[in-house]
DNA sequence: ACCTATACGACATATAATGTCGTCTTTAAA
DNA sequence: TTTAAAGACGACATTATATGTCGTATAGGT
């Protein structure tokens, strides 16, 4: 019995609630003795009483037993215990974050994920239907397979970027053969997709060349942290950068669009809106008329080109006569 | 000075890195002075010692000053400090769930958030560019606005769900004036891009019907718990019930899709694979070529469709047929 | 009204926490 | 190689805390 005092403490701590729950003192202590923690009810009083002003633990006395919880604001909530809700939405955002990131080098969130599980597997009622069968996240775009990335990589170019040095690495670019080692002056990280890349500029034997570039983390071979400052090229500015379109290919800033929609392609843009400033019309026949300022970029042409016959473009011009010989040249296949 | 005893071990806890990263003793000593909790030399020492044992921390000893940390697989890690490559996941995690889930009722997880934000600003070292100009998310696809769901009403479905208990509400449907007040049976949670789902059967008026609907949870005016036990209709599975594609249209459950690309749309596949039973071939002009199976979803087609004239169906042929019908649908307008 | 579970003040005591000192060791600077 | 400063750690005395117990008061259910 070492150290138990604190241990209890955190015990507890974890296993109040946030606000509008509570728990009794009764809960309290056979949480405890469950965990072997087997102290008098007034140790348990004491605990609460004391924890409360450091934690922001709040008591409801209005009636007996009294409710503790966890303030809603409190600053170290996250000690505080799950409820259904907030584990169902962890578990769907891990559905949604492992498709897209590489997490498993994050043991905190991971841990927090793994949490959730737990609490959801522990509250299970009914032994036939899982939670499991309960939750599932319907991808609304095609998923592809991400790359994997060595965690350790990761780390350093991550490191690098936030702390503003240089590091050096081998980069396997897709034209060479052999990887390239290097001195890369990293200035950004950018996640597109499932894929993330590394904007930096970068110094091969020693000789450097000015040229921005957008590498995939997934080709690096190796690095290593260095010591060295980064340069940050003059009027170096990330969303000019990517305004230029280099990587998510920005054919035009800003955009009129105006388009029709079948009534069945085009009526959710009423409750899950095109983009903030769109207006919505419905005429005749229930054809649905979207307008918005958008920049025209390689992604809303697929969104569009996606839809098929389902919707026309009526502007700009060039956009509907692209998208119209996107379609002829597409026929003649 | 109350119970600072355990207060300071928190704060010593919350103050060591995971794993590769080490705190020594004069560093922690001055966080530790920092946060008020002056406390001799030998005292540190004998917390982290103390503490080693029931939290899963490392001392590495090779060399003096020694260096603390939490293992990496260790249980509570979700309390140690960040390092920079985690924050700046977080900070990516945060820019794609709050796309896509509703967040804000989640205190745990909007305050690791919040955490990570903390701590990048802090570690900023130029005035100029700050962590916020070094990171992006650039959508692969197009996103929606998603539409505001209230906390409570999610908290209750949500709740619902997991503890299998019935839910009174009212429910705004597309079509009608009111909302329809009625008990609902949920079954299951379904997040599908921006909109998150329940899926449920309906008694309005105490008349249940025993069709399964899929409710947006944004239609939902009001929903408050009920203690009666759901009925799970013989049967359900949520697998079955997804395949039926009544909600992401399932159109077949397993083709042979046989794409060609053009070069400059398809090699990415090599990196980012379709799926993982995919198979690629490049041939003559770089055309590439992509096999697997797969089901034949709306996505898929939308997916399809999106490449234009960069992509040529070559099978199955009612697939192919079906494309080349749009492109030709789509030329008339 | 009665019983049981809680709340909480008080007190004695066991236990833990902390500073101090001394010694040995490591590390980096001289 | 020498030297000084910082660190690790055992031991011990001394506070400070933590904890069970008892007693009294009170809330809620039956």
């Amino acid at each position: 019995m070492n150290n138990d005092t604190s241990l209890r403490y955190l015990e507890m701590l974890q296993y109040l609630p946030v606000y509008p729950a509570k728990r009794s003192l009764s809960e309290i202590r056979s949480h405890l003795s469950e965990y072997g923690h087997s102290v008098s009810d007034r140790t348990i009083q004491r605990d609460l009483r004391k924890l409360e002003g450091s934690f922001g633990l709040y008591c409801d006395d209005r009636s007996i037993p009294h409710g503790w919880c966890w303030m809603k604001d409190a600053k170290r909530v996250d000690i505080a215990a799950m409820d259904h809700a907030e584990a169902l939405t962890l578990s769907l955002a891990k559905k949604y974050l492992s498709s897209v990131l590489p997490l498993q080098h994050s043991s905190r969130i991971t841990g927090l994920f793994k949490r959730a599980e737990a609490f959801l597997n522990q509250t299970q009622s009914s032994d036939l239907i899982k939670w499991n069968d309960k939750v599932r996240v319907v991808p609304a775009s095609h998923e592809y397979i991400g790359p994997k990335i060595k965690g350790d990589i990761q780390q350093v170019i991550y490191e690098a970027v936030l702390r503003e040095k240089k590091f050096s690495g081998s980069y396997q670019s897709r034209e060479s053969q052999k990887p390239k080692k290097g001195i890369y002056n990293p200035l950004a990280i950018i996640s597109h997709g499932v894929v993330t890349r590394v904007i930096c500029t970068r110094e091969l034997k020693g000789e450097a060349d000015n040229l921005i570039r957008y590498l995939p983390l997934h080709r690096f071979k190796s690095a290593s942290p260095l010591e060295d400052s980064i340069n940050i090229p003059k009027e170096f500015d990330l969303d000019e950068y990517l305004d230029k379109g280099e990587l998510n290919y920005l054919y035009d800033k800003e955009i009129d669009l105006h388009l029709e929609f079948s009534q069945s392609a085009g009526s959710h843009l009423i409750e899950t809106p095109f983009s903030k400033n769109q207006s919505i019309k419905i005429i005749k026949n229930g054809f649905i008329i979207l307008k918005a300022k958008t920049p025209y970029t390689e992604t809303l042409k697929r969104w569009i080109l996606g839809f098929g016959d389902q919707v026309r473009v009526l502007g700009p011009s060039n956009l509907k006569k692209e998208i119209q010989e996107i379609h002829k040249r597409s026929i003649k296949k």
